[in-house]
DNA sequence: TTCGTTGCAAATGCTTTGCATCCAC
DNA sequence: GTGGATGCAAAGCATTTGCAACGAA
């Protein structure tokens, strides 16, 4: 690792990471900054990668892989799957995870998750489903390619 | 083609293709014909192809994954990605697609759509998106692995 | 010191593609 | 007859894995 690492508050990533028993390692750290640094923005393992990369060259692939799969079965970072082959990673706590797809231009829109709680609370009521992660996804076409087009 | 695929009334699937605007073969119609005798299962790719290789051994493999693109885009079939990598298929129409998974013994459930078409609705009056395909992934712990599990 | 973690490289698994042949229309 | 559909085989891409070296606790 470099003094690259220092710019950011290491001690929250470290608390991060040790509030959810793992061990701390310079790569899980870049790792949980990176997702930090997207905010509400929906990265892919190779968005990680490249990003990550570019501070630490020696970082290796699969590690990317290996540290977001054991950030997301520690709940840390919620992984999904919006439509398409790869995989999305964003912070858990960063709301509930509602996703809009626009089918003309790809964008992910994030959507408020208060009125999709009380969805799985009825949900839960009726069928005797633990509800745990809701995951919404609505295809459509968003406001700005509406008005573009042809539709 | 052997005489097998005459065991279903070929017309209501040939219906289905027509309606489409797709062109009539043996292999989309035995693909449509395993997807209807599916049911409410979702079915993978491979799932489709073994069945089909069954009563049509020369089915190709690839074959099947451009049949059910084919299908996907012309609307006749719907399909999902259930949290895993592999992507699931259903025919379309048999009512809207919205799905409980058990995190325990990975069953899909499916669920009624009716208030979930409301939602969609009120997403769209908010924030200007032509909502099309709204896909809802529940992941929780379903009434029989509650009572039995330690949970 | 010890066991978990990482790097490397090869493998895996689902899916797609190029091209020649074939067939629905 | 013609353009689209299929079979075959090979490639593509995201992801996983085995193993040896390394490092956090």
């Amino acid at each position: 690792m470099t003094e690259q690492a220092a710019r950011r508050p290491a001690t929250q990533v470290t608390a991060v990471l040790r509030s959810a028993g793992l061990r701390v390692t310079p790569q899980r750290q870049l790792v949980v900054e990176v997702l930090q640094g997207a905010g509400a923005r929906h990265l892919t393992a190779e968005d990680v990668y490249r990003e990550v990369s570019e501070r630490y060259p020696g970082f290796n692939r699969s590690t990317v892989y290996r540290v977001l799969d054991l950030l997301t079965s520690s709940g840390v970072v919620s992984q999904h799957r919006l439509g398409g082959s790869v995989a999305h990673f964003e912070l858990t706590g960063a709301g509930v995870h509602h996703h809009l797809i626009c089918v003309d231009c790809q964008h992910v829109f994030d959507l408020d998750g208060a009125e999709l709680r009380e969805l799985g609370r009825r949900v839960q009521r009726r069928t005797g489903f633990a509800v745990g992660q809701v995951a919404v996804t609505i295809e459509g076409r968003c406001a700005a390619c509406r008005s573009g087009a042809s539709g």
